[in-house]
DNA sequence: TCTAACACTTT
DNA sequence: GAAAGTGTTAG
């Protein structure tokens, strides 16, 4: 009962500029992209509805693409059709296949197994139709996001929006130098099951919720030629993730314990291309090491102590050196004395860490398995296991970040990231993993520039998660319907061909840009409230599945009521009410926890 | 599980 | 100095 439509809402980022509020539609059946410029957030004249043509977005995006004001960035679709399709075809026709590739040792519905964490293609995903073939994504900081996916990556999702960390970033070549590309971002269920965390393990505990409505998220550079994205790295990193289901920033929606896997979308966007016509032409990279589960505070400590060894804005939580000592003395089976944290800052012992036993030496073991410096030319194959229990990790978590400006890698300084350290030369070309982290897929193997030195110079895009500073309701709680066109159907490789009981018959994320163009065409302007959700499907679905399952069709939430924004806290001029929690780091929980490590 | 307050950090 | 991004903590 597919209906064909998606429903897309394109919002300027400009915060400095007039905050024109773009409220559009692409609808594919008739090329025609609708806009509905609310000509500032303040208006709530959302009912007049202004329609563009494919020349006028085309306007505004160049208009963004050229340094001026009116870049896009919340650009996110929300799948209507597809969950009402599932919900007729009862929530479990989503034709998601068996598991050909699992481990034949997983087991296949057995939620007290501990499977893989990861659903862990043997290569990079990759979907790129006429004309696209040649582009190449290199994920920036591989490395480092496979440090986490060996362990298990988490993501802390919240209401107001969490960005990710390790950040997206990514390399792309191969863009025709004068062509526009729009790129965006989704993120896309790895599976439909709900995980659990115990025995420091994870594992698939039911089956997943009903997926958050999807969205893309522009990159606020698009539309820009090929030169524009090939001269630099372009970040994600601004993109947020947030458990509210009536979100109205535009974050990406996520359910917490659930695994999902981000992917990139490099659209070309010419004029002889018209985004979201049958030949368009796009690319769809994923790479499985990013894949993550949500959650609303970290499960692993493996992935606390991962975060804020490498992220800087956690550095307040990073061990000192007497703490490593400490830490490192526990594991030799010595006690020391508990040092409250608050008493320690700020220098405080890593709480928690997995990694007690690791002296900081091996990160800089550039042989080892879990040399941080990706420039190596060693084979970078999958971690090893990923269902394996942390605790059997615990030798490969030696991953220390050391003290880096600009974690942010892309940014110009970004010279100083941790994994540029070891190229003093500090060659003008940033340091960019390629795709085929694992083995490459054929014809789409990444040159190696992931032996390219280090970009000195060259800055980081941002990509601008939302355009109105305060975003009213009425601004984001609409949105028009628009199918997408088949030709658009990125990751195929992703999601296995499945059957067509939904939307997703190719490829469920990508299909939300694609696969409604031989759908209905969209009702434009149709109200998008009170859709409930659809439920997920799959049964039989193996968690250990090494590659990612069709998400289930994505939802469209009732627009969202006016929340009231919290009032400020009423510290103000007022005496602080007594410490409830936050701050207090207290060693005390560290060293109670009765972790083994394992040495060997 | 989830939230909000918190101290601390980077930007 | 302000704003925003961190993990921690108590509830």
């Amino acid at each position: 009962m597919y209906d064909g439509t998606f429903l897309f809402r394109l919002q300027d980022c400009e915060r400095s500029s007039t905050s024109t509020l773009y409220v559009s539609t692409l609808d594919f059946s008739t090329l025609k992209f609708s806009i509905s410029p609310v000509l500032h957030p303040s208006s709530s004249d959302i009912g007049n509805r202004e329609r563009l043509n494919l020349g006028s977005l085309r306007r505004i995006f160049r208009s963004g693409s050229d340094g001026t004001s009116g870049g896009c960035a919340g650009f996110f679709w929300e799948n209507r059709a597809a969950y009402l399709g599932n919900m007729a075809n009862g929530g479990d026709a989503f034709g998601l296949p068996d598991r050909p590739d699992s481990d034949p040792d997983s087991p296949k519905d057995n939620k007290n197994e501990n499977p893989p964490i990861r659903s862990r293609p043997a290569s990079p995903q990759s979907t790129c139709n006429q004309g696209m073939e040649g582009v190449k994504v290199f994920l920036h900081e591989a490395e480092l996001w496979s440090k986490f996916d060996e362990v298990g990556t988490e993501m802390i999702i919240t209401k107001a929006g969490r960005r990710m960390f390790p950040g997206y970033k990514v390399k792309v070549t191969g863009l025709n130098p004068k062509t526009k590309y729009i790129l965006l971002m989704d993120v896309v269920p790895a599976d439909d099951h709900r995980y659990k965390f115990a025995d420091n393990k994870w594992s698939v505990t039911g089956k997943a919720e009903p997926a958050m409505p999807g969205r893309l998220y522009v990159h606020p550079d698009s539309p820009a030629t090929g030169v524009h994205w090939s001269r630099q790295l372009v970040s994600f990193q601004k993109l947020k993730l947030t458990n509210n289901h009536l979100d109205p920033f535009g974050h990406i929606i996520l359910n917490s314990m659930h695994k999902y896997q981000p992917r990139l979308h490099v659209v070309k966007a010419d004029e002889n291309n018209g985004f979201g016509s049958k030949n368009t032409a796009f690319c769809t990279r994923s790479f499985p090491e990013t894949a993550f589960i949500a959650v609303t505070s970290y499960q692993n400590h493996k992935i606390t102590q991962l975060k804020i060894e490498n992220n800087p804005f956690a550095k307040g939580f990073r061990g000192s050196d007497d703490m490593e000592l400490h830490r490192m003395a526990k594991l030799q089976g010595k006690d020391y004395p508990v040092v409250p944290r608050t008493a320690a800052r700020p220098r405080v012992c890593s709480s928690g860490s997995p990694y007690q036993g690791e002296p900081r030496a091996l990160q800089g073991s550039p042989g080892g398995p879990r040399s941080p410096y990706p420039c190596e030319g060693r084979p970078r194959g999958p971690p090893a296991h990923y269902a394996a229990p942390q605790h059997l990790q615990h030798g490969q978590q030696a991953y220390h970040g050391t003290k880096r400006k600009a974690e942010d890698g892309c940014a110009p300084d970004d010279r100083q990231h941790l994994y540029k350290k070891p190229y003093p030369g500090g060659s003008p070309e940033p340091y960019y993993h390629p795709a085929s982290y694992a083995p490459p897929l054929s014809g789409h193997a990444p040159p190696g520039p992931s032996d390219a030195p280090y970009s000195a110079d060259v800055g980081q895009r941002q990509a601008c998660m939302f355009a109105s500073p305060e975003p009213r309701l009425e601004d984001l709680g609409w949105a028009y319907a628009c199918p997408l066109p088949p030709s658009m159907t990125p990751a195929l490789h992703d999601y296995p061909p499945y059957s067509p009981h939904g939307p997703y018959s190719s490829s469920p994320q990508g299909s939300r840009l694609s696969g409604a163009a031989h759908h209905g065409s969209p009702s434009l302007g149709e109200p998008l409230a009170h859709a409930p959700y659809q439920t997920q499907g799959s049964a039989g679905q193996d968690p250990h599945s090494r590659r990612l399952t069709p998400p289930p069709p994505q939802g469209v939430l009732p627009l969202p009521p006016l929340r009231p924004v919290p009032p400020a806290l009423p510290h103000a001029g007022g005496p602080r009410p007594p410490r409830q929690g936050g701050g207090a780091r207290v060693e005390l929980r560290l060293l109670s926890r009765p972790k083994p490590v394992d040495l060997g």
